[in-house]
DNA sequence: TTGAAAGCGCTACCAC
DNA sequence: GTGGTAGCGCTTTCAA
C-alpha cells in the first residue's frame, strides 16, 4: 500500500542503499544516479518512514520545546523564535536534514513536565529546550536532573532558555538565563527614585524560581533604600495570571490604602493590577504607578505608562534554537546571562 | 547500552512478546506475570523505543497541532486547550496509550504548513489538528487538499479547529468553524445601532479566509443599513498584528477625519487601533468606538470599553482534542459551527 | 496464558 | 560509486 524505499530503488534501478544515500545527502552519489532517484521519489510520491529511519539510525529529528503556559505570549514569543531557528528559514523539505521542532505545554505541572520528557525520550528526540521558571521542589529537581541526565547520555541535546541553571548542570549543553534579580531590582530602584515609598508587590507562585529571584531583587532594592518594614506586608503571592494581579491589588489596597506604586511579577499580572486600580477609581500613573516585567507587546500599546523590564524573549529563543542546531557555540561552562533592559514609559509620578 | 524490551523480558523471565503485551495493556496477561514485568521495567528503568514501536505497529502516538502564530494568544489558547485534552488529565505516563500532542508554528507560511504536514506524515502521526484561518490561494488549497487526503488515507485523523471547512472536505474527520461572518455582522450592527455611520474597518491580510469572511459580515451589515459609499474607502488591510492596527488607523483618520468608530479584525489589531487613537488625542469611547474580535483575555482587562465577539477559543480547542481522542463523536458531515457571543462593554457613544 | 519467530522500512557496514 | 545485507527494537500472528 504505502510506497517504501525499496519501491523507489526498484523504479530508479538502483539499490535501496543508494536511495538512502541520496535522500540523506551525506554521501557521494553520481549526479545522474541522484537525478534518477529523485525523479522516482517524485513520481511515486514517496515519503520517508520516520520511525524506521529513526530506529535504524538510533536518532530522530524531533526537537521538543517545553513551555509552562502556551496561552501566555511570554512563552509564545520564545518558543516561536526557537522553532523558527530550528526549522530553518524556508523549511526546506527535501534536504532530509530538517528537524521537527515542536512545542509541549506543561501547564506548569511537574508531572506533565516529566511526562513530556519521557515521551520525548521515547522518541529519541534530538534535542530538548526547557523554557521559563523552574519549580523549586527538591523532589522534582532531583527527578528532573536524573531525567535530563538520561536524555543527555542517550544523545539528546538539552538547552535551558529563560530558565535558571540546574543545580548540577553538566547534563545541560547550555543555559540562557534571564537576570530576574537584577531586573526586579532596577524596576524597584526606578520607583524609589521617583519618590515612592509604599510599593506593593504582586509576586508569582511561591514555588517558582522566577518568583523568588524577582522578589529577591525587589527586596534588595528596598533594603538598600532603608525601607525595612515587615517585608511580607506589601507582598502578595498569586499565579502568573491577570486575575491574580486583580485580586492581589484589591488585597494590597485593603492592607495599605496609601499605596503609591505597585510592582507586578510579570506583564500579564500587571494588566490585572491596572484593571483593579481603574475599578477603584485610581488613575495610572497619577495616583499609582505600575511596573511589570517581560515587556509583552500587548502591554506596550496598552499602557504606555507601564514601566517594564524588556526581556529579550525572541532573542533568547532564537539563540536557544541556534544552540540546538549547532549554529552557535555553547558557552564555556554552559551558562549565559541574558540581561533585560529597563523601559521607562510615560511619566510615573508620586501621589501627593 | 540502552535497556531494551528483551532485557526486561530476561529479567522478568518471560518472552519479549509478553512484555509488549503488558506494556500495551491490550491483551490478557496473568496478574502475577504482569506484576513481575512491571517490576522489571521499574528496576531497569526501561523506556520504550518509540521509533521501533511505531515501525512495528505502523502508527505513532504523535499528534500535531498546527497554528499560524504561536505568539498570538488566540492560537495559544486553542492549542493549549487541545493539547490538554489530548495529553489526558494527569499525563499518566505508564499506560502506554498516551499521545504526544505537540504544537507546530507555521508563521502563516504556506510552505511551512505543508512542510510540517510532511514531517508529521513521515512520523506517521496519529492525528493532525489545523487551527485558524486558511490561505485562499487555489494552488495552496489544492496542495493542502492532496496532502490531507494522503494523511487521512494513511490513517491519520484530521481535525479542523477555528478554521473553515475544506472545499472538498471528506479527507477531514471534523471541522469546528467559527462564525466569522455572523460575528462581524453583529459587531457592525451594534455600532450602527449606536448611531455610528462613519465606521473604519481594519482588515487582516487579503488572502486569508478569516479576513474575507469578517469583511463580508461587516459589509453586509453596512449594506443592510443603507450605507453604500464606496466600500473600499474606509477599509484598510494589514497583518494580524498590533502595528497593523496602528498604521491602519492613522491611514483611516487621514482618509476620513470624521470617523466615529473603528472595527478591527481581531483584538490584537484593536489594541494597535487604540494606541493610535490615544496618540491622536482621541478618547475611547467618547470620541471613537473601537470593536475587536476574539475577546482575548488581555484585551478584556485592558479596554473595558472594547466591544468584541467572544470566540470560544478554549472550548473549540478542547472539542478538537476530544475529537482526536475519540472522546467526542465526529458530527455527521464533519462540520460544526462554533458561534461567538457578542460582548458589549462600557458605553460606546457617538461623537457629536 | 505464553512463547517463537517473521517481519516493519530503513541505515550503515563491508565488499566490489 | 554502488550493491548486498545484517541488524535496529518492537508488534503480532500462529502454535503450543
Amino acid at each position: 500500500m504505502t510506497v517504501t524505499l525499496a519501491d523507489v530503488a526498484a523504479r530508479a534501478r538502483v539499490s535501496p542503499a543508494t536511495v538512502s544515500r541520496v535522500l540523506n545527502g551525506n554521501y557521494p552519489v553520481a549526479a545522474d544516479t541522484r537525478e534518477r532517484v529523485l525523479r522516482a521519489v517524485d513520481e511515486l510520491d514517496y515519503v520517508l518512514n520516520g520511525p524506521a529511519s529513526s530506529l535504524a539510525a538510533a536518532t530522530s529529528d524531533l526537537v521538543g520545546i517545553l513551555v509552562n503556559d502556551i496561552a501566555d505570549p511570554f512563552f509564545g514569543i520564545m518558543a516561536g523564535a526557537a522553532q523558527t531557528e530550528i526549522s530553518g528559514p524556508g523549511g526546506s523539505a527535501r534536504a532530509g536534514c530538517e528537524k521537527l521542532a515542536v512545542i509541549c505545554n506543561t501547564e506548569g505541572s511537574p508531572e506533565r513536565e516529566l511526562t513530556y520528557l519521557t515521551l520525548l525520550q521515547r522518541q529519541r528526540a534530538a534535542a530538548v529546550v526547557l523554557t521559563g521558571g523552574a519549580l523549586e521542589d527538591p523532589g522534582h529537581i532531583a527527578a528532573m536532573s536524573a531525567k535530563l541526565g538520561k536524555l543527555a547520555r542517550a544523545g539528546t541535546t538539552v538547552v535551558l532558555c529563560g530558565r535558571p541553571p540546574m543545580p548540577d548542570g553538566d547534563q545541560v549543553l547550555a543555559t540562557l538565563a534571564f537576570d530576574n534579580r537584577g531586573g526586579a531590582r532596577r524596576l524597584t530602584e526606578h520607583l524609589l527614585g521617583l519618590g515612592h515609598r509604599r510599593i506593593g508587590y504582586v509576586a508569582g507562585p511561591p514555588e517558582r524560581t522566577t518568583t523568588r529571584h524577582r522578589l529577591e531583587g525587589h527586596r534588595a532594592a528596598l533594603l538598600a533604600a532603608g525601607i525595612d518594614e515587615p517585608q511580607d506586608r506589601l507582598t502578595v503571592h498569586g499565579s502568573y495570571a491577570r486575575s491574580s494581579g486583580y485580586t492581589a491589588t484589591v488585597e494590597l489596597l485593603a492592607r495599605e490604602p496609601g499605596l503609591t506604586a505597585v510592582l507586578a511579577a510579570n506583564d500579564t499580572v500587571a494588566l490585572g493590577v491596572c484593571a483593579a486600580l481603574r475599578e477603584k477609581g485610581l488613575r495610572i500613573p497619577e495616583d499609582v504607578s505600575v511596573a511589570g516585567f517581560d515587556d509583552l507587546p500587548f502591554a506596550v500599546d496598552t499602557w504606555p505608562a507601564l514601566t517594564t523590564v524588556r526581556l529579550p524573549l525572541a532573542e533568547a529563543g532564537a539563540r536557544a534554537g541556534r544552540l540546538v542546531m549547532g549554529k552557535e557555540a555553547a558557552p564555556v561552562g554552559g551558562r549565559v546571562g541574558v540581561e533585560g533592559e529597563l523601559v521607562v514609559r510615560g511619566s510615573t509620578g508620586v501621589r501627593r
